[in-house]
DNA sequence: ATACATACC
DNA sequence: TACTGGTATGTAT
């Protein structure tokens, strides 16, 4: 098949057509010069680094599609007839349990923003216009289409398309109040309806339409507008030329397939229950459901002046596609009635259905279909190219089956935030966009009152190449400085990953998800992390940042930056104030005149990019090569490569591939260099190293590492490795000028490292900085390692997890006692500063598109606040050790 | 769990 | 000059 082949040059049009080329299988695109268009986009694009990166993807899709076709020539006839038989079971059964019992109808307002600027802007009626900028198009009207200017085309192109192109800036808000009183409407056919955007939405009309059939004409009689304030001239125009589909009006004479009707004539026009007018200006609309969304849909034009279209049919997916037949200001049904669907679906093109886009259409094209009749009888052999999920979708659409009840969508799963820009390559610019970012999006999390454990750092460099980073941290994150401390260790990482080179970006964005339900909120709530941050705040509320940082300065080691926002730096941080035991050591002192000790909250202070460069080697304790990235993730990857080949010591091509490691990074060693011997090179010459291996029963696996430098201890946290729902704790101890490591002698040489991932990496990457005063949680393992406690830094005598854990809780209450009786004593009655976290009630983030928000205003609010439970510090610090 | 891709509006 | 932003989900590792 010609898509098996690989594509010839890359200026080849093929490839061209199929990304950049033309989309015009939307409304309003039909018969235009499509040649013409794409050349005039073709030479728009080529060249550009947007059009090399679309070539680049269009090849990955070639090679998955010829990845395809090996497969297919693979297959034997029996397990084709195999698969068939399997296959057609399913059909079987799912044709079986087809529901047509429902009403279901999609309804989409027409060139939605751009209608609504016509309707405020007489000029731009009569003129193409598009919504959106320069850079991008939101959507754009009918008029500009038949140039081939479309939503999501930038604006710069669509001006060499149609010069005469009127772009309007978006004006969101705007669409907003209009799609609330849209929404109004809906909302009384079917009160449960779920919007998908502004400008879309699906209703359930089954039990409207029961009701309808009792409801007196009266009820089913609307009026027309009479005078619409600026623009009632032009409509009373329109209404006379009441044969003029295509003119925006307030007449129900563009309800398509019904005949025109003359607002003086009395007579019903179509069918007995056809909407009538009755009287000077009043349309009767009749029971049946097309009278029912007729009716609908004229309502919505005369409380707006905008026209929507929509598809009528048993289920979801079937009226998506509808409420495309006959746009724009169209309706069209399909009845509950299998035959009918069977009909429909017979020659519908695959890429009408919603899910299938350009590159489902192009692999199935490849195996010869484009319709759903072509879809169904692939089936068997789609069954065995496809997963699971897939086929299994390919077959319900073949069926034309979909989902037979709308319901609002559950909990969110992520949140983010985004911004393109041009051409950013100093670190320090990155960072602290990506701090405005986290700001952004904290402030958008505090609105719902989210908190996530995933952070995801999404960049996108000048080439159009967007890499995405994540992070999933123990605890849960959900200020700005919480957020920031994991996005700017992966920026850093994907920072240090490009150098020397800078990262040259066109975008940022950072995402968080794995949000706590309700449950794990509360926990979280009452428990001392929030606590503390509470306290925090509070003790911080009235200084600026810069204040916070200084006060930092002073109390905390050089731990870097975000060194405050971990949970035990807190807690150490208390302790050192509280404990006249713990010094500064001079060493440390220096390392605080010269570090950056910001949070980077200072965003613009050139300073706090220092660190990076700090200290950039770590030695490898498995194959003894200096490691010269100081990023730990990479340099814990590292080790994970040595070990395992390691583990496969007898292989000969581990060894040779060990070898190859090592010549590999050799070269490295000489070129990047360490900070000329300074102090804070990170030597850690193994004296011994141990792998432990510790079953996790769970998933929140991930130990906690506690690196902070606030006593003499003198080992290193290295690295977890998983395998096999295990993990491996390297445990190496560091060398410390002779010192002999304090808080284990009895067990010197064994210490336990434990990585955290996430969050707490930063402190690993403190650690580096900080040389003489490595921490770790050690541990007597068997009979000869302990457990360092976090908080006390004492050397518990267990290789228990679970009696660490009840150890730290002893260590954590104490704290949290000590705080309490401070609490009490400074402010008296001050509960409620617990309950910050308080509201859960949806925010709608409509956004951008011509179409954006999956929420609904109408969402049930829920009781926005929560009651300060007394502090029950335990559980949360559970689970860093489960 | 992470990374990357696809899809939708 | 210039090719979005927010969310969900699928695919692959």
């Amino acid at each position: 098949m010609e898509s098996s082949k690989k594509h010839d040059a890359p200026s080849g049009d093929e490839a061209f057509q199929f990304r950049m080329g033309l989309n015009d299988n939307k409304a309003g695109m039909e018969g235009l010069d499509k040649e013409k268009i794409n050349k005039i986009i073709m030479e728009a694009t080529k060249g550009s680094r947007f059009y090399e990166n679309e070539l680049k993807k269009d090849e990955q899709v070639n090679l998955r599609i010829e990845k395809m076709m090996q497969q297919k020539a693979q297959i034997t006839e029996q397990q084709l007839k195999n698969s068939e038989l399997q296959v057609n079971k399913l059909a079987a059964e799912l044709d079986q349990s087809r529901n047509l019992s429902r009403i279901i109808v999609h309804i989409d307002m027409d060139a939605f923003y751009a209608a609504v600027e016509m309707r405020d802007n007489p000029e731009l009626r009569n003129t193409p216009m598009a919504v959106g900028s320069m850079s991008m198009l939101s959507t754009s009207n009918y008029l500009a289409r038949r140039f081939g200017v479309r939503a999501a085309m930038p604006g710069f192109i669509a001006k060499k398309l149609c010069p005469g192109l009127a772009i309007v800036p978006l004006n969101f808000d705007k669409y907003r109040d209009v799609s609330k009183q849209v929404r109004e409407v809906l909302a009384e056919y079917d009160p449960n309806f779920l919007p998908m955007s502004l400008d879309e939405a699906y209703l359930d009309l089954t039990e409207h339409l029961k009701e309808r059939n009792n409801c007196p004409e009266d009820k089913r009689t609307y009026f027309l507008r009479t005078d619409t304030a600026e623009s009632s001239k032009v409509s009373e125009d329109e209404l006379k030329v009441t044969e003029v589909e295509d003119t925006l009006s307030t007449s129900p004479v563009l309800f398509e397939d019904s005949p025109p009707l003359s607002l003086e004539r009395d007579a019903p026009t179509c069918e007995p229950q056809g909407e009538t007018v009755s009287m000077k200006n009043a349309v009767i609309f009749g029971k049946s459901v097309e009278d029912a969304v007729k009716e609908l849909r004229f309502r919505i034009e005369q409380k707006t002046t905008l026209t929507a279209s929509a598809g009528i049919a048993p289920n979801m997916m079937l009226a998506k596609v509808c409420s495309d037949k006959n746009k724009p200001n169209g309706q069209y049904r399909i009845p509950s009635d299998r035959q009918a669907v069977m009909d429909f679906i017979k020659d519908l093109p695959i890429r009408r259905v919603p899910g299938i886009g350009k590159v489902t259409e192009k692999m199935l094209k490849a195996l010869g279909i484009t319709t759903c009749t072509d879809l169904y009888q692939q089936r068997a052999l789609l069954a065995l190219l496809f997963s699971e999920t897939s086929w299994h979708n390919f077959l319900d659409i073949s069926l034309g089956l979909g989902s037979t009840h709308i319901e609002r969508d559950g909990e969110r799963k992520s949140m983010s935030t985004e911004r393109t820009f041009n051409d950013m390559w100093k670190a320090d610019e990155q960072y602290s966009l990506c701090q405005e970012l986290c700001s952004d999006l904290a402030q958008d999390m505090l609105k719902e009152g989210l908190k996530g454990k995933t952070v995801t750092l999404k960049v996108k460099n000048v080439k159009f190449e967007v890499r995405t980073r994540a992070s999933t941290v123990l605890s849960s994150v959900s200020t700005q400085e919480e957020i920031f401390s994991v996005a700017k260790e992966l920026l850093r990482a994907e920072i240090e990953g490009a150098s020397p080179q800078p990262l040259r970006l066109r975008l940022m964005g950072v995402r968080v998800s794995g949000f706590l339900n309700e449950e794990e909120k509360k926990h979280h709530q009452i428990s001392i992390i929030n606590f503390l941050k509470v306290r925090n705040a509070e003790s911080n509320f009235s200084h600026s940042q810069p204040d916070e940082t200084a006060s930092r300065q002073s109390t905390q080691p050089p731990a870097g930056k975000g060194c405050g926002e971990s949970f035990f730096n807190k807690k150490r941080a208390v302790r050192q104030q509280n404990d006249s035991k713990h010094f500064v050591t001079g060493e440390q002192k220096s390392q605080c005149a010269r570090l950056p000790i910001s949070t980077g909250i200072a965003t613009n202070d050139p300073l706090m990019l220092s660190d990076t460069i700090e200290c950039q080697s770590l030695t490898c304790p498995v194959c003894f090569q200096k490691q010269e990235n100081s990023n730990l993730e990479a340099f814990n990857r590292h080790i994970d490569q040595c070990l395992s080949w390691d583990a496969y010591n007898d292989d000969a091509d581990g060894k040779e591939a060990v070898e190859t490691i090592r010549e590999a990074q050799a070269p490295l060693n000489n070129t990047v260099g360490n900070k000329e011997g300074t102090a804070d090179e990170v030597h850690i010459s193994s004296m011994e190293t141990n792998v432990l291996t510790v079953n996790q029963q769970n998933d929140s696996d991930k130990t906690m590492v506690d690196t902070q430098p606030n006593s003499t201890d003198n080992f290193v946290v290295i690295n977890t490795q998983q395998s096999n729902s295990k993990k491996k704790y390297v445990v190496q101890e560091k060398e410390v000028d002779g010192n002999v490591p304090t808080s284990n002698t009895h067990h010197p040489q064994n210490h336990l490292a434990i990585e955290v991932p996430s969050n707490e990496n930063e402190h690993l990457q403190e650690t580096e900085d900080v040389t003489e005063t490595w921490q770790t949680c050690s541990a007597t393992l068997s009979e000869d390692m302990g457990l360092v406690c976090p908080v006390c830094n004492l050397c518990q005598k267990t290789t228990d997890l679970s009696e660490l854990n009840k150890h730290v809780d002893i260590c954590l209450n104490k704290g949290i006692i000590q705080e309490l009786k401070k609490e009490r004593m400074f402010h008296n009655n001050n509960g409620e500063h617990l309950n910050s976290t308080g509201t859960s009630g949806r925010g709608q983030q409509d956004l951008n598109t011509e179409t954006r928000a999956k929420r609904s205003g109408s969402s049930a609010q829920q009781p926005a606040s929560k009651k300060p439970k007394p502090n029950n510090p335990k559980h949360t610090i559970d689970k860093f050790f489960k």
